[in-house]
DNA sequence: GTCTATACACCGATAGAC
DNA sequence: GTCTATCGGTGTATAGAC
């Protein structure tokens, strides 16, 4: 998965070790609080309190652990959205993770990384296709179980969703809710209408 | 507008000068094609032909310089909307704004530069309240002579049409396009119901 | 107005000891 | 596995000449 970039047969740390997941937690926590421009080496080794030189023991370029943080992050949101997904009322779950997991300011930062490193770019795709595909499965299911064909097929309700709960994410972070309730009420509406009650 | 933050009384170069205009130039250059860890003064300094020192000349800061070229940005960008607003077809013409003058790549910067610049993320509040409220005043506009009151109030339709945009922008920038032909069908849909043809 | 020169801090990445 | 030490480069921002 994270290819070597500079020094390919350097002696390296083992992936999943408790050191290698202590930088990715202090890179995520750089990332939400002080943004990308912060997220060093150095910063890390700082955070995680140990030295500089170590993060390069476990990651060949700096660009490789940021792939990697968000490979870590975008698998753990897969898994709550398939564990969701196969939960009593999926589309309500579903919804809840996307709400309530995503950080829009972290993803703002990851969506900026995404523009200039091509791996990342990749990671991002990678995650938006696999996300979606689990949102149709749930919608699909759910339509049929009700036995009506909405105006807009799955795959449109799911890029919708999308759309609006990082819309409203976003924007709650910003201090801005114009519209939001609007919203809200016509998402409950569409709960109430195909996902009325725990049924599965 | 833009605030001393160093060295409040230092000689400093005048707003609205061709230079100023052109390091804001630069700088949007530099966010759109590199991303903002590579908007330095040296960078701008290289991109428009002067030397570094006079970026500092025209900004007390780079923190300065980016806000500055946010300001001139979203102006830029709410002046095309009341022009669309005062149009034959409002509705379309804005949509037609937010999808091709709108470019996700430097959206995403400006949003995780918000996240760390206190001024740059008022600025940012102030662009997303003003913007909605020229579609709110062009929907109500709308649904009006339609004399038909939607299931969506207008503020709602507005922050819908702000996130769809956006994400239709931003995936398709991406390569990815599950969903976007249902949802431009979508909109399609609206316009024929909601704004016909040319009317005023 | 625009320049040269520079202070000072921090960056990624590596060599090689233990 | 983890360390010290370090290279070469780049960042912001300023002093002061012209």
């Amino acid at each position: 998965m994270i290819v070597a970039a500079t020094q390919p047969n350097r002696r390296m740390g083992p992936v999943g070790s408790v050191n290698w997941h202590a930088m990715l937690d202090g890179a995520e926590a750089i990332l939400r609080d002080e943004g990308y421009a912060a997220l060093t080496s150095r910063r890390i080794a700082e955070q995680i309190g140990v030295k500089q030189r170590l993060v390069y023991y476990y990651f060949h370029t700096m660009d490789d652990l940021i792939v990697a943080t968000f490979h870590r992050l975008s698998t753990r949101e897969l898994e709550r959205l398939r564990q969701a997904l196969s939960s009593d009322r999926p589309l309500h779950e579903i919804w809840n993770v996307c709400i309530h997991t995503t950080d829009a300011r972290m993803i703002s930062e990851f969506m900026a990384l995404a523009n200039r490193i091509d791996a990342l770019r990749a990671e991002v795709i990678r995650f938006i296709k696999e996300s979606r595909a689990i949102r149709v499965q749930a919608l699909t299911c759910a339509f049929e179980r009700q036995s009506k064909q909405g105006p807009i097929p799955p795959v449109g309700v799911a890029l919708l969703a999308t759309s609006l709960a990082l819309a409203l994410n976003r924007e709650g972070q910003l201090g801005v809710d114009d519209g939001h309730a609007e919203i809200q009420a016509l998402i409950n509406g569409f709960f109430a209408e195909v996902e009325p009650n725990g049924q599965r």
